[in-house]
DNA sequence: CGCCTTTGACCAGCGC
DNA sequence: GCGCTGGTCAAAGGCG
């Protein structure tokens, strides 16, 4: 009798058991399906995002040759170009997510900037910054920044020339001062992943001019191998940090609403 | 001591 | 000419 109700037992946990486990199996199944189909859509989002990208670059380009062929045609016309007609292929704005409690106003692009004066504009309550590259007068390019009206989480610069240095020339003095200055509040590089830092610069427009990507000298001219490759790994990485972020993807969505329209739109970001 | 930021003053361009 | 506005200058003070 005893033996019956041990069997009984014994088969009635045996059922509930493979019952879970096929319950488990179930389950794993369908997160393998769900992560099957999240890789499936990061990969779309990737291949959208890389599709953006170069048609961003496509339209600056566009912009850029319009301007160029209306400057030109006034100056054969024998006509004096407008201001508008002058080709602005230096200027370029780039959005960088902030906390928006911070007010330091500070991009954090690898350069070293000399801050010369600081103003509120009639178009925007937040005031704007006035930074000149700490190369100059060898270098002669300034950046104005200033917090975005619509959506006052990003800081918008406008780089005003190009650098005819390398970003190593300054960076590590840069970096120096980042620890002791106002940037308190933004993470340095040597205090905190890479990834992070990366991720604050919401979306490089500097396409047109891309003079700094241009300048930096190839590694068969002065640089070692090493360090070619260590640069190479930290772009790769930047490039898939950049992928990855959500924040990134929305901020290019505002760029390129901005690209058209030369204003982000809040109701994206 | 050198380099930086802050900030009020100053200047130039533009519209009325 | 005047006032407004954006951009720049430069003296003062802070920081390491």
């Amino acid at each position: 009798m005893d033996a019956h109700v041990d069997t009984s037992t014994t088969t009635t946990t045996t059922t509930t058991t493979q019952k879970n486990i096929e319950g488990l199996l179930a389950k794993l199944e369908h997160v393998r399906k769900e992560n099957e189909s999240l890789r499936y859509m990061v990969e779309i989002m990737n291949d959208k995002c890389n599709n953006l990208q170069s048609q961003i670059r496509t339209e600056q380009q566009m912009k850029y040759t319009n301007y160029l062929a209306s400057y030109y045609e006034s100056i054969h016309k024998g006509g004096r170009p407008t201001l508008a007609e002058v080709p602005i292929s230096k200027t370029s704005k780039i959005y960088v997510k902030t906390h928006v409690d911070d007010k330091t106003l500070v991009v954090k692009d690898g350069y070293q900037w000399r801050k010369y004066g600081q103003k509120v504009t009639k178009d925007n309550p937040s005031p704007r910054a006035y930074f000149r590259c700490s190369m100059a007068p060898r270098c002669p390019v300034k950046k104005k920044v200033q917090r975005c009206m619509e959506d006052k989480r990003y800081l918008v610069a406008t780089y005003d020339g190009e650098h005819n240095h390398d970003v190593d020339c300054s960076i590590g003095r840069s970096f120096a001062s980042a620890k002791s200055s106002s940037m308190a509040g933004f993470p340095s590089p040597e205090t905190s992943n890479t990834s992070r830092f990366q991720s604050n610069i919401a979306l490089d427009l500097t396409l047109s001019g891309s003079s700094q990507e241009k300048k930096r000298p190839s590694s068969s001219d002065s640089m070692e191998d090493y360090d070619h490759h260590n640069k190479k790994m930290k772009i790769e990485e930047y490039v898939a940090s950049l992928t990855k972020d959500s924040s990134f993807t929305i901020a290019l969505a505002a760029a390129v609403a901005s690209s058209i329209t030369d204003l982000p739109k809040p109701t994206i970001l």
